[in-house]
DNA sequence: CTACCTATATACCGATCGGTATGGAAACGA
DNA sequence: TCGTTTCCATACCGATCGGTATATAGGTAG
């Protein structure tokens, strides 16, 4: 990752290569994707990786942060919304978005990443339970906003509807992972909608 | 798997070596779980484990056994409920207790083996779908019964409420996965339940 | 053109993967 | 006691894991 203008340029573009591991690790998970499948989908070899990506888990993070720049930047517009119901239907559809879209794989890379797999990549965990918090926390804080504004009844509890959105969310990530048809999964979401308790 | 009578006996207890696999299964997965720990876990060696269960394969199918024969049988007696609600929350409420169970792994068995890995264990995957595919139809199946008793309105399509139900349990496993406390869990089955369109 | 610097290609590293061959040790029927 | 049958322990198999040493190719700065 040096490219101090000496010496012979490299011959791909890192951002291009990101882009290939992050597809790589989205379908496979961290322990599943394989040096060999990342390298020969981002077609340049392991020494090369290395010199540019350091190693698996410093390319693993590189591409989690891509992922939440390209494909999850949905959630800081969708938490502009005016009312909680349509911070949560902005939610759902747009995470329905990205896990069915034709072209990337199926369901949600932090989700993926995170379940399962050795002892080995218990820091991988951490580091996506620690951004899942923190996403989580603006939800909340959003949800305290809501009922503030009359959106949603004083009994509901803030921190209690946040949890169940994301959890609704998650459980969607496995079903599009699973293979579950799109349709089936916008059907859901207006399940969804229709028992929101709130505007 | 012999045990014809003639030989020397085996000094494990079959069942019991099994009970310690399934309990890595969950943990790790179908590929996150090494025969090292498997057979470490089981308290035998890889000739043994082997001669016994197959291959890692057969030994994870058998291992799927009796995760749904001693783990899942809460799965009949819910769908015995007399309403719609009280399937839900008998549902909700009974894999919450396995998930969270403080001597089991946390989370569901399925999703941790059937999200993620590598292309090596695909049959793997399509075996859990297979059985879920199954679990599902008999939930669709009750929610049909439901609404023709009067338990679900006539606008909420049984597939819809089966397959919102499920993705929450499925959610909620993810949550458990990751270690979110009871409690919470039990506040968001509450806030579930509170939203339940029918009886 | 030269000296230097960096990327690439190849081959390789020890460790671990799932799975097995082999050689005794132990319990059965006779 | 004897032979047979089965189990267990050890060592090993090729393949793959993440990661790297080495050498050559291909550029830039002077």
């Amino acid at each position: 990752m040096t490219q101090s203008g000496r010496g012979r340029p490299r011959e791909f573009d890192p951002d291009q290569a990101l882009s290939a591991a992050l597809q790589v690790f989205w379908r496979r998970g961290y322990e599943g994707a394989s040096l060999a499948e990342l390298t020969e989908a981002m077609g340049i070899t392991k020494p090369s990786l290395y010199a540019c990506f350091g190693n698996k888990e410093s390319l693993f993070r590189k591409a989690l942060d891509l992922y939440e720049r390209d494909k999850l930047c949905y959630v800081r517009s969708a938490l502009d919304a005016p009312t909680s119901r349509e911070v949560a239907e902005r939610l759902l559809r747009g995470s329905l978005a990205i896990q069915t879209n034709s072209t990337d794989p199926k369901g949600c890379m932090g989700v993926i990443s995170s379940v399962g797999g050795t002892a080995h990549s218990e820091c991988i965990r951490d580091e996506i339970f620690a951004r899942r918090a923190s996403s989580d926390r603006a939800l909340i804080e959003r949800f305290e906003r809501a009922r503030a504004e009359g959106d949603l009844p004083d009994h509901i509890e803030p921190q209690a509807i946040a949890c169940y959105l994301s959890t609704v969310m998650q459980g969607m990530a496995v079903q599009a992972g699973a293979g579950v048809p799109v349709e089936r999964l916008e059907a859901l979401i207006d399940t969804t909608l229709a028992m929101w308790p709130g505007r």
